[in-house]
DNA sequence: CAGTGGTCTAGACCACACT
DNA sequence: GTGTGGTCTAGACCACTGC
């Protein structure tokens, strides 16, 4: 390839496929950043699945037209946002949520004291599952339009017993036809594992937004605490490839004897 | 540079300085980790202070007597670590928390409407500023010996006139010989701030536990509710450069109008 | 203009995993 | 052994900044 992406020489004629075309528009992009979007197309179109290994560097090199370097630099800056996984000797994988050594990726709450996986797993009960209209601010958030379909579930979470979240999910109608309250509550791993499995929907990043609110009736009884327990409140937001609102997960969590923990940088 | 860090041939003669020697232990450590590490002792040792200008990527190269790429490699790193900031065409420079245009980088409580420098500066009093022995779990988690002299800190932040937050501060006596009352009230700016100004303390990364609690009498009346009212427990423990704790943190944030946001990924 | 970081390439060799 | 990612080097050129 031409060291110059405006500069094209002999090496490389620029075929179909190939990546550069720096003259079209006023933005500069590097060959790499290039590479990578177009790795990410890959992702977005399934045409390599979670858990899949996606073709060795020397390969994507060729079939882009790019040098080695280049391409691993991409795969790089991939790895770090957690869409790949790099695997000495084996390959470079598409990162899932099943499989991974850490249960829940997403979930922050860890007990005060004791190990990480102490008390043993998370019991997971569903309590509801209906399809219905979503309200304004659901649709909002999840760029839908007032009154489309969506889903909304409910569940508690519990360890050794106690029950430690009650949360509410909403999911877009669309992309989740077809779930059932009873393939979740037969579900064992994490439902994102799931959403990856069933409905080829991959949860990417999430942003959260946490409160201090006291409990009300319904859910101090789920919680088994008395109401107007203080409880902590999480709006979480989750995105797919594309940066694409995918569930609004509204949560309470009991922080009796556990806590969110954040690690800033 | 050899190509293989076990066999170095004619080009680089091992004199002092130079950061390969691998037979020496059983641990294999890549030349850029061995460079890193360099930087980093560099940047402990205060030789270069925050703000400052680190030599050029081929000055440090011949230094260290590797390849510019290597020092790239390693610089890479420490800037995603937020140790280092590159800025192109002017040079990589160490971290400050002075002049980084967001304000506030550790503090994530945002306003639940409104754009991110809405209402003004945070205002901000302090309450107290005592030297005292350190009680077991503070000494504890600064890695200090119980009884050992620690200052505390007492203030409040405000927003728009509304208190927001109430927070109090350990920090170990010795690297913060000298801090009074005065300088922390007469400071403009962030407190991480001043503390590498004035005592070379540059804090580095956090770690922070996240509760709801309900408010008792006296932080309740800082901040202008009711007793009881739910409020977000934040426990901060912020390390320097060697992993060293050197500030345990414990604030009482207000959530009614803003929320504590952390992005998942 | 010179100096800095940023990109891209090409090739060599190492470490690791599987067969 | 073969194939994968991981490290290291050397050199060329681009993009940005400030003199």
């Amino acid at each position: 390839m031409a060291t110059s992406p405006q500069n094209p020489t002999d090496a490389a004629p620029a075929e179909a496929g190939a990546p550069v075309f720096e003259n079209t528009a006023p933005a500069f992009s590097p060959l790499y950043q290039q590479i990578k979007t177009l790795i990410l197309r890959s992702l977005q179109a399934g045409e390599w699945k979670p858990g899949d290994m996606i073709p060795s560097e020397f390969d994507l090199a060729a079939r882009f037209r790019v040098s080695q370097g280049t391409v691993r630099k991409a795969i790089d800056e991939l790895a770090t946002d957690n869409l790949l996984v790099r695997r000495q000797g084996k390959g470079t994988f598409v990162a899932t949520h099943a499989e991974q050594h850490i249960q829940y990726r997403f979930l922050r709450l860890l007990p005060d004291t004791g190990t990480l996986e102490d008390q043993g797993p998370a019991e997971r009960r569903i309590v509801e599952c209906r399809r219905l209209r979503a309200p304004a601010e659901v649709a909002r958030q999840l760029s839908l339009r007032t009154g489309d379909a969506v889903l909304q579930v409910k569940r508690v979470l519990a360890f050794a017993g106690i029950p430690a979240i009650v949360e509410e999910l909403w999911l877009p109608g669309g992309p989740f036809k077809g779930l059932t309250i009873e393939a979740l509550s037969e579900d064992k791993g994490p439902m994102y594992a799931l959403f990856e499995t069933q409905f080829g929907v991959r949860m990417v990043r999430a942003v959260e937004k946490i409160k201090a609110v006291s409990a009300d009736e319904d859910t101090a009884t789920l919680l088994g605490v008395a109401p107007g327990h203080p409880l902590l409140s999480v709006e979480r937001l989750a995105y797919t490839y594309n940066d694409e609102p995918m569930e609004l997960r509204r949560g309470y969590y009991r922080t009796d004897a556990r806590h969110y923990r954040n690690e800033l940088s």
